[in-house]
DNA sequence: GCGACAG
DNA sequence: ATCTTGTCGC
């Protein structure tokens, strides 16, 4: 996948947080239109004491949900972590992963947040502009943002409130567990990411496309194999 | 000043 | 994120 607009990940705090309300003008707003066949999801681990980030990207198809392809990537950790610029410590790593891959995806989900930001511009706002695809953000709390308190049965939800807007959706995707929270992050809007992302939930609290990335991710880290793609019912390793 | 703060 | 044992529940 070729991305549509690119820029040095190798800059200040200053300079991102100037990137971020440059890019923020173009992200767009509306309902996932198109039919969803492949949708793509990531997730990342670290290890500090190697200061090395590992990636990995999961393509399933839909709605039978069936692991397509899959990539991994290793690359030196060069951005500490700043509340706020988590694109910039996982924005290299992470779109090198789209590089190595030509399947075609109609959404991405990202482990992060869109426009439940502080400048309404996170992770996967940023990353969906950069390869301007579909993307939506899950997270596993808040960044910025409440939301009123959710009954205990699952799908129960609320919007999640900022500065006098809704920004995002805390959705309860297991029961008795603790919710997911939801935001767009670019041509998307929330009604159409939240009932996608009910479809993605399977048995675990986070949806698929992302909990097989982070097993990958695992294995990634762990030195292993990752990298995969399935051809008319066969299976090629890299 | 105090608390909050994606991964 | 990551460091970790026990423990509750299906």
């Amino acid at each position: 996948m070729r991305p549509a607009r690119v820029h040095s990940w190798n800059i200040s705090p200053d300079e991102a947080t100037a990137i971020q309300n440059n890019l923020r003008e173009k992200v767009v707003v509306s309902p996932i239109n198109k039919d969803i066949h492949h949708i793509g999801g990531t997730a990342v681990t670290f290890n500090t004491t190697n200061n090395t980030i590992h990636a990995a990207l999961s393509v399933l198809s839909y709605p039978d949900m069936t692991l397509v392809e899959q990539r991994g990537v290793s690359q030196e950790i060069r951005f500490d972590y700043i509340s706020g610029l988590l694109a910039f410590r996982e924005g290299a790593p992470l779109m090198s992963l789209f590089r190595k891959t030509d399947q075609d995806m109609d959404v991405v989900l990202f482990h992060s947040h869109g426009q439940a930001h502080p400048r309404r511009f996170g992770l996967a706002s940023h990353l969906g502009v950069l390869l301007d695809v579909p993307s939506i953000g899950v997270s596993n709390k808040i960044l910025v943002g409440h939301h009123e308190h959710l009954s205990e049965e699952q799908y129960s939800e609320s919007h999640i409130v900022y500065d006098n807007e809704r920004i995002g959706a805390a959705l309860r995707s297991k029961e008795n567990t603790k919710p997911i929270y939801i935001s767009v992050g670019h041509k998307a809007d929330l009604s159409s990411s939240t009932e996608l992302i009910k479809k993605l939930v399977k048995k675990y609290r986070l949806p698929e496309p992302i909990r097989l990335s982070q097993l990958a991710a695992d294995q990634q880290k762990e030195g292993r194999q990752v990298d995969m793609k399935k051809k008319r019912g066969q299976t090629s390793l890299f």
